[in-house]
DNA sequence: TTACGTACCGAACACGCGTTACGTACGAGC
DNA sequence: GCTCGTACGTAACGCGTGTTCGGTACGTAA
């Protein structure tokens, strides 16, 4: 057997970091392979023993992007319902520099996805997927009358929160300055209170 | 003189409708010279006649996006307050082909805005732009009574409501058929009425 | 007519891209 | 010892890119 065989995926891993460098900086557009090996000093031909072609490693890079939004540090999430959804939304923002990196990867994949059937459907399915975590706690919601008497169906409101929350992220990204972690939270507390529909917080007008 | 005068502008939006072809179909990233001048059956040597370098071409083509946006047909604005908010947000969603492609191009666009500095910070006074002519409209739907007790500042709604729709935006495009116009409609409605929090629509729970 | 400037083409340039081929080092197995 | 397969590095290839350079056609000005 050839050197040791646990070095492989280890070198990979090297190779996910140089990739990560690259597209926080440059984004998918700037994903080249001389810059993923300039980045960890090594030559291109290296590259290609661990990634065959460019498409192999743009693979792996939403592999990779996807991995490490799914592995993320998350908040601990408390009750059922409202509360949780507020847990997950919270955890979607770029609210510290990590999220903000995984966030622009993100959007700049859009880019490459729009423009390639097959990358437009993955996303879509994760979009689908990314709603679908989220009803179930609107079920609850609704369940435990968290929810105004004019709330939605499940389906409409977790699409809601999902655009809602992804609409704050891009223009977070562009103007920081504006959107800072106070005021994203502020922001998405209001959007969620306004779910609650006149119960609850502020007293009626009765 | 050389020629027509005029028909500097007209080779020059020929060149722009040429630019718009390759943006829906590629993208910002399959944005070439030589695309550009293979969808007029021109040279590329043409092309620099009237646009010095690619950057020229770039900064073009985000011209074009703003103008044809700017220069939409919209929806006649209705009373003042929430309702003309609604006319306008409708106007942003891609409910019709030319509104689906615009939105695409836009979000394309972001991959590049992302990586350098000046695109970005055009694109944050973009955002700016559209928060404040949202902004108006929202202080006169406070003046009107059309929001809840609990509702925000003018500037807070108007970038969530921002956010909602470019939210909604994105997931449409990735997923034209889950979000029929229909569904776009239903959803920006809900929001709107979420705003309204427990007025108006089915009374309060006294 | 002559001179000139513009419009445009076709070919070429230098460069960066993804990819490939060749060469070397080195540890494992016989 | 030798062989072999893997892990690279080096250098180059072919190609597409943005850009540049002569060259031609043509309408205007003198």
């Amino acid at each position: 057997m050839p050197p040791a065989p646990g070095d492989r995926e280890a070198r990979r891993k090297d190779v996910s970091e140089a990739v990560w460098q690259v597209l926080a900086e440059k984004g998918f557009g700037g994903l080249t392979l001389r810059a993923v090996a300039a980045a960890m000093n090594v030559s291109t031909g290296m590259l290609m023993h661990y990634f065959p072609t460019k498409r192999a490693l743009i693979a792996h890079a939403l592999d990779l992007l996807e991995t490490r939004t799914a592995e993320r540090p998350r908040r601990a999430r408390p009750a059922e319902g409202l509360a949780t959804v507020r847990t997950m939304l919270l955890d979607i923002l770029p609210l510290g520099p990590d999220d903000t990196a995984r966030n622009r990867i993100w959007v700049s994949s859009w880019d490459l996805a729009l423009a390639d059937r097959g990358l437009a459907a993955d996303q879509a399915a994760r979009y689908t997927r990314l709603r679908d975590s989220l009803r179930p706690h609107f079920v609850a919601a609704l369940a435990r009358g968290e929810l105004g008497a004019g709330a939605a169906a499940p389906d409409q409101l977790a699409a809601s929160a999902v655009a809602f929350t992804h609409g704050l992220v891009v223009q977070a990204l562009f103007d920081p300055a504006r959107f800072p972690e106070d005021v994203q939270t502020a922001m998405l507390d209001d959007f969620l209170g306004s779910l609650r529909a006149g119960e609850g917080s502020s007293g009626g007008s009765c």
